[in-house]
DNA sequence: CATTTTTGCGAAAACGTTTACTTTTTTGCA
DNA sequence: TGCAAAAAAGTAAACGTTTTCGCAAAAATG
């Protein structure tokens, strides 16, 4: 590897000169710069990352930190968002490294496993708020995002989930529809504003919510969906629609469907949320979050904060829209 | 942050002495180590991987460089074995870094950003190998594996695409069809090797393959699948049984059918290639890759190589295994 | 007890940058 | 021409480690 001293010696300068000229400072005359430059590409110099860190405190790298139990990476929603948060930050010379709690191979914590990389920032995705060690992260000094979470202390970007199931529950409601089951996941902040805007439709409609119809899985997770289809479809009084906690996890609902002999959506009407690929391919009525926005604000929230660490924490939603598919049908005509 | 001259100070040794009780040098007293460990700990220590890097010149790093033109991180097949590599990375004390080809927000080629991070080692994923940039990488002094694409520098781990389509052929065959098509990607060596074995399937089972049922497709691409699979329908001798690209892009061949009410696997046989989750879930007759496998395999390769420069590139194949779904009708019956 | 060997620790240089400060050179202006 | 100001370049310290080498003290040996 080259080094600037490479440069200084082959150009007559010092290191210190060399360094200002790539640099583009400007205590430095442009023909000493362009020099410089010239030789510098002709050697094929490429700065030193580490000891540009080591010195400045600046790594211009940034953790990402999800949550590994569920399908992560492999969720489609997540991998949009991290996607889209990728591209937003290489576009402003940063880049993205995973976080996790080994260091050199042995179990440390996510905040520790920041200090050693010296991450500028760190965005937090899907992850669980009741592990200490994702608190005591939050917690700390360093900068940081969260994405379907807030947090007090951290800025945070979220979906408008309370007007994606009020959006919902409206709809199904306009196709004529009064037994609306809710499959939603476990209970997190995300789950309890989408409850709220369930409530909020059917109070709006004038429906009585069936406490039978309020079920409880897990997000991403086909099995579960499907057994409390079935508990759905055992109910002496059936719900007309089935809202699931996520296109995904829908695909156990309508596989339970099937089976059972009914069709979408002249037996049942389904509704997924997210407005992922697959759903939308195969005409699901969903939600679609705006994922890739959510990301890219995610990365202007974050990179704001790293620029500014004196900024309070900003709470941002990023809206949603409804998607009409072929999986609800008219009741009543 | 706290450094190890702190921790010399309130321990009353040298810097020296710091380093090396932390890196549990043998020229340290077994009661110095452990009074240094118990200082360090109590206050916060956390070693600085950038001076560590600059020093050793091992980042402990790897990047990874995948094709973002495609659905990239949104790929179901990439992203299970970017995870398992991870995971197989995590355990060796190694953080995955995406490499991309920007430095500071400019424009660079992916073997400077390789050589800015001080990468130990990347691994090429999914890379389109016409890219001058990719070919530069590979040919680099860097520590390298492929996955998916032999390269004849790099160690490289593949599937076994000749096998995957031989089997598939094969139990078509068994189930009676005769009249096979195949919808295969763009040609890539992966294509290739597929393609043998859909000819060497054919051949074996004395089937003369209709050139008018090989078709091109892109990979992950359900509108042209779809389009591919309409021709075939057009055909007056139609085949009884399509191959498609993927799992994925399958769902436009089965979107097809149902549009023209055809029911599979009644009217219309199909098989798709990759094992994805939703595939196997919808019951879907397919070749199950060895995604985890694959990742995981490739890290030890990467990792050998990196610990050992000197090796010469190793080329390993990962078998995977045929899925009986529900996506064949048996023939002539 | 004298000598050698082993053990434990420290001094200092080095890794490749950046940057505050200083020095030298050039320019502008009276 | 002389002098101040501005521009250009250099000096050197610093960032936080690791590591080679040297030295002293302790332990082993005869």
């Amino acid at each position: 590897m080259v080094s600037m001293k490479e440069i200084a010696q082959k150009c007559g300068v010092s290191v210190a000169t060399v360094s200002k000229a790539l640099n583009d400072k400007d205590d430095i005359a442009e023909s000493t710069k362009e020099m410089i430059r010239k030789v510098a590409d002709e050697m094929g110099f490429m700065a030193n990352a580490s000891a540009r860190a080591l010195k400045t405190n600046r790594t211009y790298n940034i953790g990402v930190l999800f949550n590994n139990d569920d399908a992560g990476l492999a969720h489609d929603y997540f991998s949009i968002i991290l996607n889209s948060f990728k591209v937003a930050a290489e576009e402003e010379g940063y880049d993205i490294t995973f976080v996790n709690h080994k260091i050199a191979g042995r179990e440390s914590t996510y905040l520790k496993h920041c200090e050693y990389r010296n991450f500028d920032g760190v965005a937090i995705i899907l992850a669980d708020f009741k592990d200490p060690e994702i608190i005591e992260l939050a917690e700390s000094k360093l900068p940081a995002v969260c994405i379907d979470y807030e947090y007090y202390n951290c800025s945070s970007v979220v979906s408008d989930n309370t007007k994606g199931l009020l959006d919902i529950v409206r709809y199904a409601g306009s196709m004529g529809h009064r037994k609306i089951a809710y499959i939603h996941g476990e209970l997190t902040d995300v789950t309890k504003n989408r409850l709220m805007g369930f409530y909020d439709g059917c109070r709006e409609q004038g429906i009585t919510v069936d406490p039978s119809y309020v079920l409880q899985s897990n997000y991403h997770d086909i099995e579960q969906c499907s057994e409390c289809t079935k508990k759905l479809l055992q109910l002496e009084d059936r719900p007309t629609c089935i809202i699931c906690p996520d296109d995904y996890s829908a695909m156990g609902c309508l596989r339970v469907l099937a089976q059972e002999g009914l069709s979408v959506p002249k037996d049942m009407s389904v509704i997924g949320y997210d407005g992922i690929n697959m759903a939308m391919i195969n005409g699901m009525t969903t939600y679609m979050q705006d994922s890739i926005g959510l990301g890219r604000i995610a990365f202007k929230k974050l990179a704001d904060k790293i620029d500014h660490p004196e900024i309070p924490a900003e709470h941002s939603v990023v809206f949603g829209k409804f998607i009409e598919g072929s999986t609800v049908a008219k009741i009543g005509d």
